[in-house]
DNA sequence: CTCAAGCATAAACATATGTGAGTGCGGCTA
DNA sequence: TAGCCGCACTCACATATGTTTATGCTTGAG
């Protein structure tokens, strides 16, 4: 193959090897592929898709909109993820996903997803594990939100960012390309805009990151997870049989 | 069958229907049940089970540890609902399981998962669905903690849990059997028991619930829903093909 | 080259929620 | 039957975070 490495692939592989089948019935689900631009939605609340998004390129986020307005992000997707892989089975959306930047889209159809259930075991297994680990990184955001302070919770959050894009290659050094305003991470982490830019410019005093433009500079790995209380068990990064 | 109907089918059949074949297959899956008193661990962070424990009868709690001692509970737990399936391909408990009540608890084999896995597609559908619906609760309390005030997250959960109650016959008309602490519910909602007390009072006050002793009572529905801004579309309590 | 828009930043002030220290009730247990 | 313990509940006070309003970059459109 000329073409570069599907990130899903990559980012499985980092979990549980893959057979060449599996590979290539990922491959192959694969229906077509569009381009969403920034601020657009890509799925919306109340649809029912008959097909799952993979991310592809570019960053999005899972959001719900509650009564005054106030919206809350409750995922942030880097290359790789599927976007929507839940509603294969959920099948109604009890929430909107939203283009954070110009993101290229892979669709798989469920009809594909349901063929691999029947026909291939392990590769189901392994798309499983893909939503778990997106619950598991739902269950560390909630412990984060609700006892962590703002600074740590920030931290916490920053961290995360940082193994994920590294994961899927989109790290250079300490440093990663974050786009993303500070009035999106006041609603992925639950506070205000003003506040989250104390918090920034606390972790930059700090001397712990550097963010100029989207730009996000880890300049002290070790006191940035002190501070964030980060442990990475949760990403499950560990290769084993699954 | 003489034995009263296990709740989770109970629970699935709720989602889509199942086939004689898969209800053995999951009647058979149990291998045997223990009983957990309250306050004890059920599986602890770090564990490796080699099976996962279905909850019979009790209340548990999924939580974790920061440093200072605080405590974040992620999910709470009520019978028909599996404590740590995840742990079947996440492998390593990234959080603990805790008895709220005295628990039942089957424990069912990750080889047996494994080989329903390879032997019964849409049974596996099914289990998959019931992790996939875990994690939309996940996402639903993180909005809610973000974004509701202390008091609407409090109606939020009260609405939520009279209704996953309501679905394993645990409901008696309007009243459920909740026997929570206001502490266990301040680590739930990330709040302070003062908080948490201040807030059930406020609920009581405007004649939306009682609460005495572990009797909890919906005394308005329909406005409790309004200041929780509650919708149950993440329960998926819809019966469809999956 | 200019303007407008979006964004980061700032300061003053407001408030929801936390903290610490207690009281008192009800139910076990000896 | 007494005493203890966990738990609900209170009050006074502390503070993390929100709100409002404004300023000035930077960038892209025209």
């Amino acid at each position: 193959m000329t073409r570069m490495t599907n990130p899903l692939i990559l980012k499985l592989e980092q979990r549980d090897q893959l057979s060449d089948a599996e590979k290539r019935a990922l491959e192959t689900a694969i229906s077509r592929v569009r381009v969403v631009e920034a601020d657009e939605d890509i799925v919306r609340e109340g649809d029912r898709p008959n097909e799952s998004s993979l991310l592809l390129d570019g960053f999005a986020a899972r959001y719900k909109i509650v009564s005054n307005g106030r919206r809350q992000i409750s995922a942030l997707h880097v290359p790789g993820d599927f976007l929507d892989l839940h509603s294969f089975l959920l099948k109604t959306m009890d929430h909107g996903v939203l283009a954070l930047t110009t993101c290229r889209i892979a669709a798989v159809p469920h009809a594909t997803l349901e063929k691999i259930t029947d026909e291939y075991p392990h590769l189901t297994r392994m798309l499983w594990l893909n939503t778990l680990i997106d619950g598991a990184i739902h269950r560390e955001w909630l412990t984060a939100m609700g006892r962590l302070s703002a600074t740590a919770h920030m931290a916490h959050l920053i961290c995360e960012l940082y193994l994920r894009l590294k994961l899927v290659g989109r790290a250079e050094g300490d440093t990663v390309q974050l786009p993303i305003t500070q009035a999106e991470l006041g609603d992925t982490l639950g506070l205000s805009t003003v506040h989250v830019n104390r918090v920034l410019q606390e972790l930059r005093k700090e001397g712990l990151i550097r963010f100029q433009g989207d730009a996000l500079t880890i300049l002290d790995w070790e006191r940035l997870k002190t501070v964030g209380e980060f442990t990475s068990t949760y990403l499950s990064l560990q290769n084993e049989d699954r």
